[in-house]
RNA sequence: GGGGAUAUAGCUCAAUUGGGAGAGCGCGGCGUUCGCAUCGCCGAGGUUGCGGGUUCGAGUCCCGCUAUCUCCA
């Protein structure tokens, strides 16, 4: 029997005793943030259990797809999935044990239906849990394979709260040739003999928050059986050839998956331990993101939040494995994909459907996730070969490098080849920006700083190759101090010192220190468990502690960065139990009174800016005069900062990402300038200001009156969001969420999950989808509702928000086909012609799997044409082109920017040449030591063109010669030294001539000891500096 | 909002204390071969992301910006 067959013949079975048959949830269960995925059947009834709701059968039976990570870290086993279908039947309150237990039987061993062989099957029940085994007993199953466990294995729980009872297994026994031996058991666990098939739950008690469990009032039957288990012990008895016991990956669920996965890697499932366990790694976690990304109604996309963390992580580790143990360095993930769609598509057709955007997203995500792998895993296994090696391996080229005094440098790259720490070159560059060369010198190098070892020609080499590890830093130190105690002739050189030391580094280094696995997780998106997974493969481990700590830094840093602004709920604690009520939607001024005023805290309240274009503020005469303390005060006079709580407002509060309103409090006695208006508390409304005019006080008759202009600006904006919201779902795909926004009167802000960075094409449609709606006028109606009323409407809410029982729903264009809905308690513009013109001024990236767009809309927009228009007019006028042709010009005119340059190159070369080529050339050369010194004045326009005279040079001067030449350039000198073989033998390098010589006109230089290049700032000097040139090469040859 | 990382030829990446911008693949040409994802030779291809600063000299050091990746909130 196949999967399918398996499927339907048990809602078929159970259609015949009087079941419903319905649908299953999707794996996101609706209108529940608790349960971050559908982990069994029950889910989607928790409510008629939890007698929440009414049933509108009392018997139903559905196959459900689930998900759940709790065990992610054993996938790859033969039983654990993260993903799986749980087939179900459920009594509400209807029957209960006794019919349960028939029905399962009936259906696992009758020959209509899966007609197992009755001796295989055992079952277990719980501990006092009499009456069932009673019941399994009558049916003639044998005493001896009814066995009894304790809550661990035999009892079930909806949570720590909530409906629970005892529960009974039937499990499937392939035969004691898959045993672990003679006291093997079902419910043992970590063999291959037993699989548990079906689990019968007797939902009998409520278990309260103090651990007491009362009677249900009526009890209540959940049963859920593996659908790939059940597949597996059909595909058993339908005659199994193989060694080993058959598991859920020998099914027809999984099999052409594995094939899949045998074709792209060219190795064969069921040779190689490891292998099968990446391949099974590989292929379930594939199904599982198939299922993930391509729910229709709510697909997860990858992310950092909760649900889109789990897509990530288990995405993530199937490319791991697939590129760790099965070579696959292709992606490689949307072709197993397309197989788990293909296997799948039968019983679930919109995964065909949604095929092209679940590649969409795989497609990147594999790809950005490769890329930090790449550069990541050279990071991980650099310190992993590192530490396995250290021992041996720094002592072997210590040995070594003491026999020879070459450059330290070569040595250490010669090392890391050597040591196998270099996976491929990417990798190597990376180790040699890390190691750390230390240099132990019997006697520091004369002339040079003596951290300096370019030219130390004596001494030993110690080259520790570490990364960020607090053990090479200790090292490092200690290395250190030796060494100059050893110079200071305190103690003698003794390797065995040093071999001790560094034997200790490697014994104490087998593990990723906190830091290391922090910079892996923080920087390359390494999830800590897989960290922990790499490290484990070659037994190391990590340091957790050392980690949680950086972490919990890091928390500490973004909450402190966080800080300010906020309104601390306690401070308004003093208030008393007090709420303002809104009634700014209608109108914008309204009759209230004052009913608390409060001195203003912290800093001035700042205008907020770019309103201040908008509304000039006259500059304040003089410091205003704070109120001193916290309490409420009775009243302030001008020009305190205050903050004034009304008994009504119509001034809207700061939320749900739009800015508060400003306006003005305005009572007989005063005026209070309102410059920001922000909850408290929840329920009271602050009203952030400055009295201008007279004294305001507790209990005075007020009008409070929005800015209207203001207002206005910030409507548009917010409606603009709405429209966008829609418009990009519309565009990109239902995949598009909120994930924040901020709504200012100058301008609007809208994040929310996509994958990639949107297309010039993309940015059109978008703006072009929400201008057409702007220019329909269609009308934004707003209405209260339930929340539960919204969601069966497919009502957007943002998720994370807190909703109260009561909703305000924001709609446009309510007539079917509405185009958007939102849950949203802003202000919003009647028509949506009101925003007059929508402008995308940015689109950029805050993370991954997050986008950001900034818009305009209104007099914002048209200025921001307008200025656009301007900025191009003054190209094209200095372009004098047309508007149009304004790119084509430049486009041309980098192209002869771009031919002039080498142009000018040519000739430079050319001028070199000819000047070379000069009868009047002014050289002088003497001979100094054997040395043929040649010094020249040259004519040069760039140091390229001094370097082009040198390189003609180097072929002219003779096998023991050295030349200066110099050239004043640019008002300043230039001089380039050449030196050949035989003059750098007797010590004259390049370097030190061009240094010396350049030093006379008050510059510097350096270089190779064969080339070298220097410069001056005086010009006058240029004959005098060639003059020095032979004393110093005099200088050199003495050495 | 805060932190970390990266940006060099069409692609993947090098470039050791600051001192002549390179390799492999790809591309063009020539040769070699019955043939080729053969081998060899030659060549084109660069504003080192952008803008400042330090310096005689910056891919390299410092500051600012942008883009991408990533973690935290």
């Amino acid at each position: 029997m196949k999967s399918d067959q398996i499927r339907e013949s048990f809602l078929r079975f159970f259609e015949g005793h009087g079941h419903k048959r319905l649908p299953g949830a999707p794996l996101v269960p609706p209108g529940d943030p608790t349960l971050l995925f559908t982990s069994a059947g029950m889910v989607q009834f928790k409510p008629y259990f939890m007698g929440e709701a009414k049933p509108a059968q009392p018997r139903v039976t559905t196959v459900q797809k689930c998900f759940r990570t709790t065990d992610i870290d054993a996938v790859g086993d033969t039983s654990h999935l993260t993903f799986f279908e749980m087939l179900g039947n459920f009594s509400f309150g209807d029957y209960f044990k006794a019919e349960a237990i028939d029905f399962a039987w009936e259906y696992v061993t009758g020959k209509k239906w899966l007609g197992l062989d009755p001796s295989r099957l055992w079952v277990t029940v719980y501990l006092d849990d009499d009456e069932a085994a009673e019941l399994w007993r009558k049916i003639g199953l044998p005493r001896e394979r009814i066995l009894r466990y304790g809550e661990e294995h035999n009892y079930w729980f909806a949570g720590p709260v909530g409906p629970c009872g005892p529960d009974s297994e039937i499990f499937y026994d392939f035969g004691e040739q898959y045993g672990c031996g003679p006291a093997c058991e079902p419910a043992h666990g970590g063999c291959a003999r037993f699989v548990e098939m079906w689990n019968l739950v007797f939902m009998t008690y409520y278990q309260q928050p103090d651990g007491s469990r009362t009677p249900l009032p009526a009890k209540n039957i959940d049963t859920g059986a593996g659908v790939e288990r059940l597949a597996a012990v059909m595909a058993f008895e339908g005659g199994w050839k193989n060694k080993r016991a058959p598991s859920v990956y020998d099914t027809d669920l999984f099999q052409p998956i594995i094939r899949r996965i045998e074709e792209l890697s060219g190795r064969r499932y069921g040779k190689d331990p490891e292998v099968d366990r990446a391949m099974r790694i590989v292929a379930e976690h594939a199904r599982a993101v198939t299922f993930l990304i391509g729910d229709e109604r709510t697909p997860v996309v990858p992310s950092n939040e909760e649900r889109g963390y789990a897509v990530r992580r288990v995405l993530r580790r199937a490319v791991y494995f697939g590129r760790r143990y099965l070579g696959l360095e292709e992606p490689f993930l949307a072709d197993i994909v397309s197989s788990a769609i293909e296997t799948m598509q039968p019983a679930y057709p919109e995964l065909e459907t949604q095929r092209d955007f679940v590649m969409g997203i795989i497609g990147p995500e594999e790809q950005r996730f490769e890329e930090n792998l790449r550069r990541g895993l050279s990071l991980e296994y650099g310190l992993l070969a590192l530490r396995q090696e250290i021992e041996q391996a720094l002592i072997e080229p210590i040995e070594q490098t003491e026999q020879r005094a070459t450059s330290p440098d070569d040595e250490a790259i010669k090392l890391l080849g050597r040591l196998g720490y270099v996976p491929f070159d990417s990798a190597k560059s990376r180790l040699n920006k890390m190691a750390v060369t230390v240099f132990v010198g019997h006697r520091p190098p004369e002339d040079s700083p003596a951290e300096r070892w370019g030219r130390v020609t004596e001494g030993l080499a110690i080259v520790v190759v570490g990364f960020m590890s607090e053990k090479i830093d200790q090292f490092k130190d200690w290395l250190r101090d030796w060494i100059s105690s050893i110079q200071r002739g305190k103690e003698s050189f003794r390797r065995e010192v040093l071999h001790e030391k560094l034997q200790e580094l490697g014994s104490s280094a087998r593990q990723i220190s906190g830091l290391e696995a922090f910079m892996l997780y923080d920087t390359y998106g390494f999830a800590i468990e897989l960290i922990r997974e790499i490290a484990a493969e070659r037994g190391f481990s990590v340091d957790d502690e050392g980690f949680e700590r950086l972490m919990a830094e890091q928390r500490e840093r973004a909450r402190a960065a966080a800080r300010g602004g906020e309104v601390a709920a306690g401070t308004y604690a003093s208030l008393g139990d007090i709420e303002t009520p809104f009634v700014g939607y209608e109108g914008l001024s309204a009759e209230t009174a004052v009913v608390a005023v409060l001195p203003a805290r912290g800093e001035p309240v700042e205008p907020r800016a770019g309103t201040e274009a908008a509304r000039p503020e006259p500059a304040r005469p003089e410091p205003s005069r704070r109120v001193e303390g916290r309490a409420g005060v009775d009243a302030a006079e001008a020009p305190a900062e205050v903050e004034v709580v009304l008994a009504q407002t119509t001034l809207y509060p700061e939320s749900g990402g739009q800015v508060g309103d400003r306006g003005e409090i305005v009572g007989r006695n005063g005026v209070v300038l309102v410059e920001d208006t922000l909850r408290a508390a929840e329920r009271i409304i602050i009203h952030r200001g400055r009295v201008t005019e007279g004294r305001i006080a507790v209990g005075d008759a007020v009008v409070a009156r929005v800015d209207g202009e203001h207002r206005q600006d910030t409507m548009r904006n917010h409606t603009g969001t709405h429209l966008l919201h829609a418009a990009l779902r519309q565009v990109l795909g239902t995949h598009v969420r909120q994930s924040g926004s901020l709504v200012a009167p100058d301008r609007l802000r809208f994040d929310f999950t996509h994958p990639e960075a949107l297309s010039e094409e993309q940015l059109a449609a978008v703006e072009q989808v929400v201008n057409e709606k702007v220019r329909q006028n269609l009308p934004v109606d707003v209405r209260i509702t339930t929340f539960e009323e919204a969601m069966k409407e497919g009502v957007l809410a943002f998720f994370g928000e807190k909703y109260g029982d009561e909703v305000r729903v924001v709609e446009v264009d309510s007539v079917a086909p509405r185009f958007s809905a939102e849950l949203c308690g802003g202000t919003h513009c009647q028509r949506t012609g009101d925003i007059g013109l929508l402008v995308i001024v940015d689109e950029s990236s805050i993370g991954a799997g997050m986008r950001r767009i900034e818009a305009l809309t209104g007099r914002g927009a048209v200025e921001h044409v307008r200025a656009q228009q301007a900025a191009l007019d003054e190209i094209a006028r200095k372009l004098a082109a047309p508007r149009q042709g304004a790119a084509a010009k430049v486009e041309s005119l980098i192209a002869e920017v771009d031919a002039e340059r080498k142009k000018v190159e040519r000739l430079e070369r050319a001028l070199a040449q000819a000047s070379a080529g000069k009868p009047e050339r002014r050289v002088k050369q003497v001979d100094v030591g054997g040395v043929s010194v040649l010094t020249e004045e040259v004519e040069a326009t760039s140091e390229q063109a001094l370097r082009f005279i040198g390189d003609r040079l180097k072929g002219e001067i003779g096998p023991t010669a050295a030349a200066v030449i110099g050239a004043v350039i640019d008002e300043r000198l230039g001089f380039l030294v050449v030196v050949s073989k035989g003059a750098i033998e007797k010590g004259v390098t390049a370097d030190a001539l061009v240094r010396e010589v350049a030093k006379v006109a008050g510059g510097g230089g350096g270089g190779r000891p064969d080339m070298a290049t220097g410069g001056g700032r005086d010009p006058a000097k240029l004959s005098k500096a060639l003059e020095k040139a032979p004393k110093v090469v005099e200088k050199l040859l003495r050495r």
